[in-house]
RNA sequence: CGGGGCGUGGCGCAGUCCGGUUUAGCGCGCCUGUUUUGGGAGCAGGAGGCCGCAGGUUCGAAUCCUGCCGCCCCGACCA
């Protein structure tokens, strides 16, 4: 292709909205364009790189059986309500606002779940699997970082249709070789954690994670072992605060200045693994109380799924001192204004002589022996595990990273089969629900986290195969010297009959220019043709990953780059 | 949705506090000519902006006031 004839508008300047490395470079390589707020333009150099991720997804899927489909992306509301996501999905779902009754899809099982209702009718066609690689529309609170999170984005998304539990968990498992797959064949370095299933619903459930200081996950990783989690999820290894030896009475004692764990430490001299502190939240309407250990943080995932709540939300100042008495800072399990559920952190398990809220504002309790002065509805891991804490599985110390959401695989059961009536006849004649899983990746996210960590102050480091092209030739003062051109055309001509997908920079521009440009946009291979390298008999490759530069000779240079190309 | 920042030729910015010598400027890019030509060239000439939008104050508004819109960052949120 020739870069004279073609719109790769690449630039000198940074973009000031631009912050994350692959941002930057995406858009002064003239891959993409920003339109609105997470709504962006792919212009042909990015389109390119696109199809070629595309392709490899498309072809790993269709290896493990999958069967592509092509979805509409505009949804009747109402199979939306019959599976009652239109709640949960709540303003994510964009809403058509002239036409009622249409929404924007973000996902789509409901719409493949509703094929499988038309038509799947016997376990002898199952399994199945059916998937798509096509736009979905979220209407994000915040977009950010380019491409990474937008309001329309592309994504795989499969799902498997099984007529056993058994045959679920292989499904789960061909996705699981195939992401391991796609990830290893475009050079993204990747690690899988345990995962919430959240809103989605489902049993078991894995990310692909990438590590990066600009995502917006968080996850446990082992340092030793393999043990890796979201901290949606996370555990580790933490000591029960444990019962003290002494048997005192409960008694409230003034604390009008210390509304924090921080405070009651500082002014009353106590130990952290003596005191209990006290949160609200209001679980589907019903109030609960939760006691954690000192300053531990509450995880609000985990204590939904011990809830098993629609949704969860903290408790509002009205309604704290409606149930407990006592504004926040005074709050505690025992003498409790109304009689609500209380449930404990798995550290308190049994804990005795501890300090907390009294229900009445400036006022803790001591001597507080929660299996004798309370009535605890039961103990769970409710924690945010923190770095440096015991790995649940060898003991060894955990860090705490960030990481890009790639991909994710769910076992989602019957939920939806169950709500859009998608039921099958086994062996027996007898009627069951399709059990599914549900399996997705960020396709934008693949090209982001692969500039991410393929690039260098200069630009981009493409990498087989999502290189956007093969090989980059560059004519050096081609108007001028006349055999410069002659050989470019000629070179040009023969490696495009050959295969070879070539960038040709035949612009007048300057060798500097070129050679700028080449390094930005990254192609693997530049071909540089120049008066002197001829008068050699020669042409120079340089290689963008090593900077190593060769001469090679000119009769020579087409079989060089086919024998790089087969490898 | 809370907090903060920003909006001035295609891009990056100055000017805004303190209204009037501002005909609204600079760098990059772009166009013409010319000289250059192995790491973003020099010179000369040139095109391009009702200063986000709408009101208001004023003799006079990019500049002050009000409202709205958009974009970015932090937080909340997020299959």
């Amino acid at each position: 292709m020739k870069l004279s004839k073609n719109f790769i508008p690449t630039l000198k300047e940074l973009p000031a909205d631009a912050l994350m490395p692959s941002h930057q470079l995406m858009l002064r390589a003239g891959m993409i364009r920003q339109l609105a707020a997470g709504v962006f333009t792919f212009l042909p150099f990015g389109y390119r790189v696109l199809k070629k991720v595309i392709n490899i997804l498309r072809e790993e899927i269709d290896a493990i059986g999958g069967q592509e489909f092509f979805m509409p992306a505009l949804n009747p509301i109402e199979i939306w309500e019959q599976t009652n996501r239109v709640e949960a999905m709540g303003d994510v779902m964009f809403h058509i606002k002239n036409r009622d009754g249409l929404v924007l899809a973000p996902t789509h099982e409901e719409i493949i779940t509703f094929h499988a209702r038309q038509h799947i009718q016997s376990y002898k066609v199952l399994p199945q699997i059916w998937y798509q690689i096509q736009t979905k529309f979220r209407n994000e609170p915040r977009p950010k970082s380019g491409i990474m999170r937008g309001r329309q984005f592309f994504m795989k998304d499969a799902y498997s249709l099984d007529s056993s539990w058994e045959g679920l968990d292989i499904s789960y498992q061909k996705h699981y070789e195939a992401y391991k797959k796609i990830f290893d064949r475009c050079n993204i370095k990747y690690f899988i954690v345990g995962a919430s299933s959240g809103a989605m619903g489902g049993k078991q459930s894995q990310e692909f994670m990438v590590e990066s200081e600009f995502g917006e996950d968080t996850c446990a990783v082992c340092e030793k072992c393999d043990y890796a989690a979201n901290l949606e999820v996370a555990s580790s290894k933490v000591e029960p605060c444990g019962r003290i030896d002494n048997d005192l009475q409960i008694e409230a004692f003034p604390t009008p200045n210390a509304k924090t764990i921080d405070e009651l430490i500082e002014q009353f001299n106590l130990s952290e693994d003596r005191l209990a502190k006290s949160v609200v939240y209001i679980a589907d309407s019903k109030p609960v109380l939760i006691l954690m250990l000192g300053n531990d943080e509450l995880n609000e995932t985990k204590l939904q799924v011990v809830l098993a709540a629609a949704a969860i939300r903290p408790a509002e100042p009205n309604e704290l001192l409606q149930y407990t008495g006592a504004n926040a800072g005074s709050i505690g399990p025992v003498n409790l204004k109304e009689n609500i559920k209380i449930i404990a952190d798995n550290r308190l398990l049994g804990a005795n002589n501890m300090v907390s809220g009294a229900n009445k504002d400036g006022f803790h309790n001591k001597n507080i022996d929660l299996e004798r002065d309370a009535k605890i509805d039961g103990y769970f891991d409710l924690r945010v595990a923190q770095s440096g804490e015991s790995c649940p599985n060898c003991g060894a110390p955990i860090k705490i990273v960030n990481a890009i959401e790639l991909g994710h695989i769910f076992k989602l059961g019957t939920r939806y089969s169950e709500a859009l009536g998608a039921t099958f006849l086994d062996e027996k004649g007898e009627e069951h629900p399709i059990i599914m899983g549900s399996y997705g990746i960020g396709v934008e996210r693949i090209i982001a986290c692969f500039i991410e960590t393929h690039h260098d102050d200069k630009g981009i480091i493409w990498k087989k195969p999502l290189n956007p092209f093969d090989a980059h030739l560059l004519g050096l003062n081609m108007n001028k010297f006349e055999e410069v051109k002659e050989l470019c055309d000629n070179l040009y001509e023969e490696l495009r009959q050959s295969g070879i997908d070539l960038l040709y920079d035949d612009r007048n521009e300057s060798p500097g220019v070129k050679f700028n440009d080449a390094d930005l946009l990254g192609i693997p291979y530049q071909i540089i043709v120049s008066k002197k390298n001829i008068e050699a008999g020669c042409v120079e490759v340089k290689i963008r990953e090593t900077g190593e530069r060769k001469q090679v000779k000119i009769n020579e240079i087409i079989k060089l780059i086919r024998e790089q190309e087969k490898q």
